[in-house]
DNA sequence: TAGATTGTTAATCGATTAACAATC
DNA sequence: TAGATTGTTAATCGATTAACAATC
């Protein structure tokens, strides 16, 4: 069968539907129109529409779109309704930010352990989540189902441990090194750069912009 | 004067470029032409030279660009030349891992103290960066220059928080609470929705992508 | 000078918005 | 039924790529 690839930018955009749909849900809201969303995310209704209907017809003419089944249309458009095992590369700071993160158990996300080569954070724990040697990792993933690795080790180790977990078989890699990872194309790497954010921000505050 | 106004795509690919230069001048590099610089990043040369001739003509015909003064260009460009002082509300591992991130403070961005709510955490210090009592907050920022606020507090309080920093004269957010915030338009917001890139990764491994 | 590569214009492609017939 | 709002096509707008004259 024949799928029309869906363009990045609307795929970029589900998460955002989501989380306001997530809130209209907690407030009992049951029916929202694409032109009231539209108004409170501060974007066209057309938008909207077209956005969804790549995926097929969510709404009711004369009615809108049913909350609830939209979330969960959404969600399961995103893979929220598959659980992934994750594991952290790195038991920094941010390492353990996101471990401490339990919201993303929420959405199916399951972190299951912590690699670090430090001996003294090795065999912490944290929530339950256990820092293990770096050096078991191979083992690890070879023994157990790791689809996704949240990688928050040094910018001259990322591209390195990337490869090495992409031999290993993961295949969805979250990048958080200043570094872009070049692996196979079968394995998806998502991007957080921390430090690109912050000169974005640094660009509209300095004056360079629009004035 | 007239100033042609920048689209948001260009400056989403500054930070790389700028990266990218940076790579090269580590790496002792003196020129490069957009053609290897294109196949470095994997985009256009074409995509390359619209994109710096935003800004102005930083190359020279059949030599290429220097390096140097490129990465130094763009830098400028993004108000890396410029000294900010940042302060990180919430001292959670977020807040922490983004207070123990040496390196925002190479490109001008210092953080100057964290704020925290919970008694067991005020008064203790990391890099010699002191958690203060939120209460002080207010009048800390009326009192110091506080260019940048990172917002690492929960979704509910965050935008209260928001208002007041923007109430008490703040100018640019780093809002890392997976909500939106709503703020008058001299403040600028930038975003890191954690969870949200975590639902992109999510939505190409479960193969509703591109098959 | 000849070769290389930019800066820039023109062509193409894709994404957003507008409009409206279909229909609940 | 009449009103509302979708799904979808068409129009517009913007961003990317291609091409090439300018020029180092």
């Amino acid at each position: 069968m024949y799928k029309k690839e869906i363009s990045k930018a609307v795929i970029n955009r589900l998460p955002r539907y989501y989380r306001y749909l997530g809130d209209l849900l907690e407030k009992d809201v049951v029916r929202i129109s694409s032109k009231e969303l539209s108004e409170k995310m501060k974007v066209t209704a057309s938008q909207i529409r077209q956005d969804l209907n790549n995926f097929g017809g969510f709404g009711q003419q004369g009615y809108g779109y049913n909350v609830e089944y939209l979330h969960s249309e959404i969600g399961k458009i995103l893979g929220l309704d598959t659980k992934y095992n994750m594991i952290i590369i790195g038991a920094g700071n941010l390492g353990l930010a996101l471990a401490n993160y339990a919201d993303f158990e929420r959405r199916g996300f399951f972190v299951k352990c912590i690699f670090d080569i430090a001996p003294s954070l090795i065999g912490t724990e944290i929530r339950g989540i256990t820092v293990k040697n770096a050096e078991e990792m191979e083992n690890y993933i070879k023994m157990n189902k790791v689809d996704i690795a949240a990688v928050t080790v040094p910018k001259t180790k990322a591209p390195s441990i990337a490869s090495d977990l992409a031999k290993w078989g993961v295949k969805g890699i979250w990048n958080f090194a200043p570094t872009d990872l070049n692996l196979p194309k079968d394995v998806t790497v998502e991007n957080v750069h921390l430090a690109e954010s912050l000169m974005k921000l640094s660009y509209r505050l300095s004056g360079n912009d629009i004035e």
